[in-house]
DNA sequence: CGCAAATAGTTGACGTATCATGCAGTTCGC
DNA sequence: GCGAACTGCATGATACGTCAACTATTTGCG
């Protein structure tokens, strides 16, 4: 017999779940980008940014702090940042408090952009996601994603 | 009253089941990617390309077959090959029947190199999606990609 | 205090993805 | 059979993402 705990490869039902959900993030990824990249002034990067910022109070937040909220690594969003504000999409403001950090704030044009790309970026989440699922298929993607990143959502007595 | 077939905005379980899912992804795609770069020679990108190359007969495929598999733009393709062959992972070969085209084969490097990563990787797979997974759970998403993609999977008669 | 370690952020190099463009070779209508 | 349209693939520019340095502060601790 086979080891049990071993990974020789996937099987039938492992290998569907797996080629799929990698294809449908293919897919999905692709038809927002080129949505964006169509109809709007942002890309994907811009939008996950800017939306981050005016979620926040002041419409400006530490660098470490959209880092954090993005889950992205602080060269990363340094990379961003520098390419969004070449554009004037958001604004480099001192941190008094610490001297070493940077307060990045959105600007009015930034402000526009978002606000121009988030209405048509949502009708297109909906197109080729949203309306494509059930309840029951939002739930259990939304708990499979829990499950994978290890959310302790309600019930997960075990270990 | 708002217009019923609009999209203000994601209600919280849309919004749990989007954000949730390319959260996933995005956690998952960097685990395998930075367990590839740490334990092997290939990236995730060689990967795909080598195992396509693998799956088929002769060990070789025309360039549009392999970007058809891999649901690649040729331009995409063209540049990973590039790189691929600098590497001596890959090699052309002219193609008889049609001398635009180009038949791409796995060299014994590349086979040497995808022999050696496959098993850390289907590992890594297990231990950061599959597991966390069970039976409902891979069923629902592979059924949620199916949709999402407009594969007809069984029952889908409506509109 | 004084200095090592930690933190905030930047930069350069390189791999990866897309778009626009270019070009050799093929096909097809006439 | 010849030229226009199409196909197969390559290339250059630019955006994005990661890693490995690096700078400038701040913090912690003897």
């Amino acid at each position: 017999m086979m080891a049990a705990a071993e990974s020789p490869w996937l099987d039938e039902r492992e290998q569907r779940a797996w080629r799929g959900f990698l294809d449908m993030h293919a897919l999905v990824n692709r038809s927002l980008a080129s949505q964006l990249q169509r109809d709007t002034d942002v890309s994907l990067a811009d939008y996950a940014v800017l939306v981050t910022l005016t979620e926040s109070d002041e419409g400006q937040l530490r660098s470490f702090a959209i880092a954090e909220s993005l889950q992205w690594e602080a060269s990363r969003l340094s990379h961003q940042l520098r390419r969004m504000r070449a554009r004037g999409l958001v604004e480099r403001r001192p941190c008094p408090e610490d001297r070493r950090g940077i307060n990045v704030a959105i600007t009015p044009a930034g402000r526009e952009a978002i606000d121009a790309a988030a209405p048509l970026h949502v009708a297109e989440v909906r197109r080729v996601f949203i309306d494509h699922l059930d309840d029951t298929h939002l739930d259990a993607l939304a708990d499979a994603a829990d499950r994978v990143r290890g959310v302790p959502t309600d019930a997960a007595p075990a270990t």
